[in-house]
DNA sequence: GATCTCACG
DNA sequence: GACGTACGTGAGATCC
């Protein structure tokens, strides 16, 4: 019994309870806290602490939680020697790509150990040896103790060690990690993984492994051979010749990187087991230390927790650096509350005709109509609101019924006729000595214009709230909130909701009233606060000649419509339902088991479970993936069934989102579908487009054309579609100001094949498509932000050589780079980027402690630019457009955009010039350093005006 | 209502 | 030595 005297207390309770070792990664932790958290710096000297300050939170929490947990009974902390150890003998190179730590990272090496100390726990470390190799050895001796081993870590080096007693503990998710974890990330038991790394390598530690074998490949092939040593062996077998090449040509180098990535379990060291059992924190040492950190929060949790002093009220230390909200100064001067209200209800012309004559000598009125439907084009008119000053508002009621059940009042309220106050209405709505203003006017324009009234002039308080305060939704009720503290009555309170919701003619007048004039009075209120706001925010220009006048246009578009071919539809309804009915027998047929196709669920399990086709789980639902890649992969393995999903999954989609659907859409009145295009919805400046939405109607497959054929002109007209091409890379070209890219426009040189050449070296002349393909993603991911992960997966290519071609890139073209570099830095400086013409991109995370999140932003930061300023010069062309249209005497109509693409109606005999017209106001919207190019085109249908 | 998948630029 | 990935949208189906 002479151990026991060095047992924890807890161990010492109960004689049967097995001893529990923690074995502390210290230096993965330390680079880890020096990453997730904020930088900190010691007040009284500047020193930099954040390392220091995130371990010894670590550390006190988990001994904690030991404590509480009352199993653990021994803690050993591990470190890093030196760089150098016995791998480097082995493989000079390994780790040869680590950056040196960061400088203010290394005075902290030293505090962390002492940190150590000061909690009275053992730190270790051993010349020549990783830490890892250490924890594997400890690990190793204490399980032949008996003991259980928690590494405290999240290393996935360490995850070869996990087994029967030996799990992983991640301490800033405080989570474990055990086999089933280790099969998620690796595909393999704990005891392959060694053999997995072996062969996908390791950027990051610079193992080599074996070119074009990544985690799942490796994972996939070690399931099927058993572990390395057999698939080399047999490496002759395999099926991929490629695959084959490499496994036979790099077999040493797969061995090599085995040695590289096997921890040490034999390392000679001196400590036993007993060495580590948990002692007594010395509270003076350890207090002691907090006090020379600086860590006032932590030290008055440990003097609370060991209940030494009264624990005194600590001002709680600020972490990491104040954030500014990234708009300077406050835009938002705080608006009186709303205080007197006066809203009457107009039911007489007289009434109404002294409202008009009060908004005519106002000059300025705000408007808003109550309907039956969000759809303008589907609503019923139910009345018009009014507002001439803050709190004077009236409801004129011209579309109800009797409120409540009709059957006990059939009788409707007392009401103007609906064609005599919109006669009434119109001379004012029309008027361009008034101002209408409204909250997305653009609904109440439609409303009008199926009414046969042009509202103008306008303004539009959601447009107001969008260009000058963007990064926040600009809804009523939000704007309401944020810039009149007031509440408006919620829609739900006036018409209830769910089943037994009912449309807004059939509410009570006098609580119509009080809602529909509150939101006009709203309006008003909202816009005396907004305007000064736009001026303030220096974009008046942005928005009086985009968005404001393109309120308008839009609305046009949105009366239009487009017409829609019902009976092709129909066929294709019909042709897909066969096809699927047909692929679906023979996928059951194929799993020997009936199962809904469409449950990504019930597809995962037959797929992995029942049929044991490899993959991996994902996401941390545990739910299999089974996205168009992972089948697409699995088809090209020779698998039958998922090719088939694929098909099956096509169909469906075009058939439920796009031919059933689409002939639900056709208005019963106009025989067209009209969309509803958002104005205030992205954070980019794009529009967007739905119910329904016709943005992303089908283009890249054969059988998704077919939708676009369905899409027509009128009898006598044409569709004509005009297109910028590659928009993206010359605004790039010409903001980041890279001069091969700005001369290749200008010389009307294809970009990709440029691309080729450059990051390629080979001739443009004579190119292989697939250079070009592999050129045409890498121009497209700088567009998006690029990522070696994200190129790599889009290039089906290992993450190293996409990060090659990255680099390459950068290497032709640095303003491109130069470009990245000042985006990133301007969102983390001020929290947005902004467009060509000021619009500003809003990044709220930008400066979040989530590295992934903050990565996001990063990526969304150079985007944004770049996607923002192409839909401003779109935004310019389709408001230069009517007027340009009008005055030539052309009767085009503009029916849609879709980003780059705008799509007129044109009557068959001015087809020619319109193409023209068109192509001269698309090009000219910009005045930009390189040229912009507009493809047209024109035809019966979308299909083939594309 | 959240999640997955997939249509578009 | 670490996050989880291409940027921006909307919609239908399934599942909880």
């Amino acid at each position: 019994m002479a151990d026991n005297a060095t047992l924890s207390p807890a161990a010492q309770r109960d004689g049967a309870t097995r001893h529990r070792l923690y074995l502390v990664d210290g230096s993965g932790y330390i680079f880890r806290a020096y990453h997730a958290l904020p930088p900190l710096t010691r007040k009284s000297d500047g020193a930099p602490v954040g390392a220091v300050s995130g371990f010894c939170n670590m550390l006190n929490k988990l001994l904690e939680d030991a404590a509480a947990d009352g199993r653990v009974s021994h803690i050993a902390v591990i470190f890093d020697a030196a760089r150098a150890t016995f791998r480097n003998d082995i493989y000079p190179d390994y780790k040869a790509n680590r950056d040196e730590p960061p400088e203010d990272l290394v005075p902290q090496f030293a505090m962390i150990r002492e940190a150590c100390g000061a909690f009275s726990l053992p730190a270790i470390e051993m010349e020549g040896f990783e830490a890892d190799d250490l924890i594997a050895t400890f690990a190793k001796r204490a399980r032949a103790e008996g003991a259980d081993v928690v590494i405290v870590s999240s290393d996935k080096d360490l995850m070869q060690l996990v087994g029967d007693g030996v799990w992983l503990l991640d301490p800033l998710k405080n989570r474990e990690l055990r086999e089933k974890e280790v099969l998620e990330k690796f595909g393999v038991a704990p005891d392959r993984v060694v053999d997995v790394q072996s062969l996908a390598g390791d950027s990051t530690d610079n193992v080599p492994g074996v070119p074009g074998i990544g985690i799942k490949t490796a994972a996939q092939l070690i399931g099927e051979y058993g572990d390395l040593d057999a698939l080399l062996e047999r490496a002759a077998e395999i099926k991929q010749p490629k695959r084959r090449e490499n496994l036979i040509q790099f077999a040493e180098q797969a061995r090599i990187s085995r040695e590289l990535v096997r921890l040490r379990d034999d390392v000679p060291v001196t400590e036993r087991l007993d060495d580590f059992a948990i002692r007594r924190v010395d509270e003076t040492k350890l207090i002691g230390f907090l006090d020379e950190m600086e860590f006032r929060t932590l030290k008055a949790r440990v003097i609370k927790a060991h209940g030494l002093e009264a624990a005194q009220p600590e001002e709680v230390v600020g972490r990491g650096v104040v954030q500014g909200d990234g708009h300077g100064e406050p835009l938002s001067a705080q608006a009186p509350a709303v205080a007197k209200t006066d809203y009457r209800l107009v039911q007489d012309m007289a009434a109404l005709q002294d409202w008009i004559d009060r908004a005519t000598s106002a000059g300025r009125v705000a408007v808003d109509t109550e309907t039956t439907d969000l759809s303008p084009r589907r609503a019923r008119l139910c009345g018009v609101s009014l507002a001439v000053e803050p709190g004077e508002a009236c409801y004129i009621p011209l579309g109800h019924v009797s409120a409540g059940d009709l059957a006990d009042d059939p009788t409707p309220p007392k009401q103007i006729p609906e064609a005599e106050a919109l006669a009434a209405l119109k001379p004012l709505l029309e008027d361009p000595a008034v101002l209408k203003v409204g909250q997305n006017i653009k609904y109440d324009m439609v409303m009008f214009l199926k009414a046969g009234i042009r509202v103008a002039p306008i303004d539009d308080t959601m447009l107001l709230s969008y260009t000058a305060d963007p990064g926040h939704g600009h809804g009523m009720d939000e704007l309401s909130e944020l810039h009149l503290g007031h509440r408006p009555i919620p829609y739900a309170e006036v018409c209830g909701k769910g089943k037994a919701q009912i449309t807004f003619d059939r509410v009570a007048l006098d609580a119509a009233c009080a809602y529909a004039a509150e939101d006009a009075d709203i309006t008003l209120r909202l816009h005396h606060v907004l305007r000064p706001m736009l001026l303030r925010s220096r974009r008046v220009a942005l928005y009086e000649t985009l968005d404001r006048p393109l309120a308008t246009v839009i609305a046009d578009m949105e009366f239009a419509g487009i017409k829609v071919d019902p009976a092709a539809l129909q066929r294709l309804s019909a042709d897909f339902a066969e096809r699927m009915t047909a692929l679906e027998a023979e996928i059951q047929e194929l799993a020997g088991e009936r199962f809904n196709v469409g449950s990504p669920k019930q597809l995962g399990e037959i797929l992995f479970e029942k049929m044991s086709l490899p993959g991996g789980r994902k996401g941390k639902n545990g739910a299999w993936g089974t996205g168009a890649d992972v089948l697409e992969r699995l088809s090209a393995e020779g698998h039958d069934l998922p090719r088939r999903v694929l098909d099956w999954r096509q169909l469906a989609k075009l058939k439920s989102t796009y031919t059933d659907t689409l002939q639900a859409e056709i208005n019963a009145e106009t025989g067209r579908v009209h969309t509803s295009f958002a104005l205030a919805a992205t954070s980019t400046g794009r529009l967007s487009s739905s119910e329904p939405n016709l943005q992303n109607i089908p283009v890249r497959t054969e059988e998704g054309r077919k939708i676009r054929a369905a899409f027509v002109a009128e009898p006598g007209h044409k569709l004509v579609s005009a297109d910028y091409s590659q928009i993206e890379l010359r605004i790039l070209a010409d903001i980041a100001d890279i001069p091969q890219l700005k001369q290749a426009f200008h010389d009307g040189i294809d970009i990709h094949a440029l691309t080729a050449s450059e990051v390629f070296g080979v001739p443009i002349e004579g190119m292989d498509p697939m250079v070009r393909r592999s050129a045409k993603a890498i121009n497209f991911g700088i567009i998006y932000g690029i990522s070696a992960f994200g190129l790599a997966n889009n290039l089906g290519i290992p993450q190293g050589e996409a990060k090659r071609f990255i680099d390459a890139y950068f290497e032709r073209y640095p303003g491109v780079k130069t470009y990245m570099d000042a985006k990133r830095r301007e969102a983390h400086e001020q929290g947005f980027v902004t467009t060509l013409w000021g619009r500003r991109c809003v990044l709220p995370g930008i400066n979040s402690k989530n590295p992934a999140e903050r990565a996001f932003n990063e990526r969304a930061a150079i985007n944004a630019p770049i996607q923002g300023t192409a839909a401003d010069i779109i935004k310019r062309a389709m408001v230069a457009l009517p007027p340009a249209i009008a005055e030539a005497g052309l009767a085009a109509r503009m029916l849609l955009q879709v980003h780059d693409e705008l799509l007129f109606e044109v009557p068959e005999g001015e087809v020619d010039r319109t193409k023209t017209l068109v192509a001269k106001v698309m090009q000219g919207a910009a005045d930009l350093s390189v040229p912009l190019e507009v493809e047209a085109g024109a035809g019966d249908s979308w299909g083939q005006a594309h």
